[in-house]
DNA sequence: ATCTGTTTTAATCAAATGATTAAATTATTT
DNA sequence: AAATAATTTAATCATTTGATTAAAACAGAT
């Protein structure tokens, strides 16, 4: 459509743009938010919305592929590293989502309430069919807790990381915590929810 | 405005809409849904929402209200209930929510991603200020756990009763669960949630 | 059946919003 | 500096969408 020209300018605006369109999406979500919220955002007029992106959709499409490689990108090798335990991938996994989490709190939002309307493709991420039953970390999670279905313990891992962030507007609103006190408590979880997952997975 | 007349039809067209509207509204979220859509849902003309209920927010707010007493209504008088223990109040709110969610499975997304956007007396709920600070629920964790802030329970009591909604359609996806394991995966949590809850109040 | 008030509908309005266009501005090349 | 290409803007379009209106259909009372 257009050839690149100075490719400085060009992507000090095209970023400008998307960094506007990360920030607004991830707020707003997709329907509320209007392409010229993300124009205002970022200090431009309406037109060169349609002029680098085709439309809002592809803009957001762009950004929704950006969060999920995000949120589900770094699990994937980790969860199929043959070299480590079961006790160091929750390390690494719990570790990494609450440092993640703590520099993009939206990001439990945007990702799990856009999820639903997006289509298909966007399981582009996982290749194979149910990969993740087949994964090293399913199977080492099956060993040590064999009577239960090893996705409890999945879910656990993951729900103790991200929940907290879910309810974070919550309880701050109804005054029981304050922003510091959450920050110092997700500092907290990276040590706890590896113990908590152990003593789950060794009572058994 | 206008005066009832005939109890039954009225509460009949009533009830259709409301009826309709907290299934669109669910599904979509506020901003995504259009007017002309629960009308449609309904079975209805679009005047009639207007009719029955001056506005879209008017009826959004309705069920919004409903669904935050549903959501979090129950508990307030089991956490503030003095003549159980920590661990009867876990069971209670366990079972409580699992039945509840595995009925509504849309209620998380729908709760969870509208209630930034809701204004601040969707608190009505909580009459005081941090009412949940002092409540008796609480002060038990406390006494359990007293190295800990005790708000890392409740969160994770929450997140594990919670989350498994939220990640489902995921898992569903990917293929790694279908719906039938899913159910039953539920029904194990309603007795696993609370064993997990009780002995990571006792590893301290 | 006629009248009265309620309920429902089709048609329409006005504002919001995604997208386009054509012109103006700026930068780069010759 | 002139010419050419790239970037940005203001103005405008067409569609969507929340809301209203005026009239038709309906139910119950007299």
């Amino acid at each position: 459509m257009k050839k690149k020209a100075k490719a400085e300018i060009d992507l000090s605006t095209e970023e400008k743009i998307k960094e506007a369109a990360r920030k607004v999406f991830t707020r707003k979500g997709y329907a509320a938010t209007r392409t010229r919220d993300i124009a205002e955002e970022a200090g431009l007029n309406l037109a060169l919305l349609n002029y680098y992106f085709r439309s809002k959709s592809k803009l957001f499409e762009m950004i929704m592929a950006e969060k999920m490689q995000q949120f589900f990108g770094f699990m994937l090798p980790v969860i199929n590293n043959a070299d480590t335990s079961v006790q160091e991938k929750v390390e690494l996994i719990t570790s990494k989502y609450m440092e993640l989490l703590m520099e993009n709190p939206d990001l439990p939002y945007f990702v799990l309430s856009e999820i639903r309307n997006t289509p298909d493709y966007f399981m582009k991420i996982t290749d194979s069919g149910n990969f993740l039953s087949k994964s090293i970390f399913i199977r080492q999670i099956r060993e040590k807790a064999p009577g239960r279905n090893p996705f409890h313990y999945l879910i656990n891992l993951l729900g103790m990381c991200v929940f907290p962030f879910i309810m974070n507007p919550v309880l701050q609103k109804m005054g029981a915590l304050d922003e510091k006190t959450f920050a110092k408590m997700m500092k907290e979880r990276k040590t706890l929810i590896p113990a908590w997952i152990k003593s789950m997975l060794e009572e058994d």
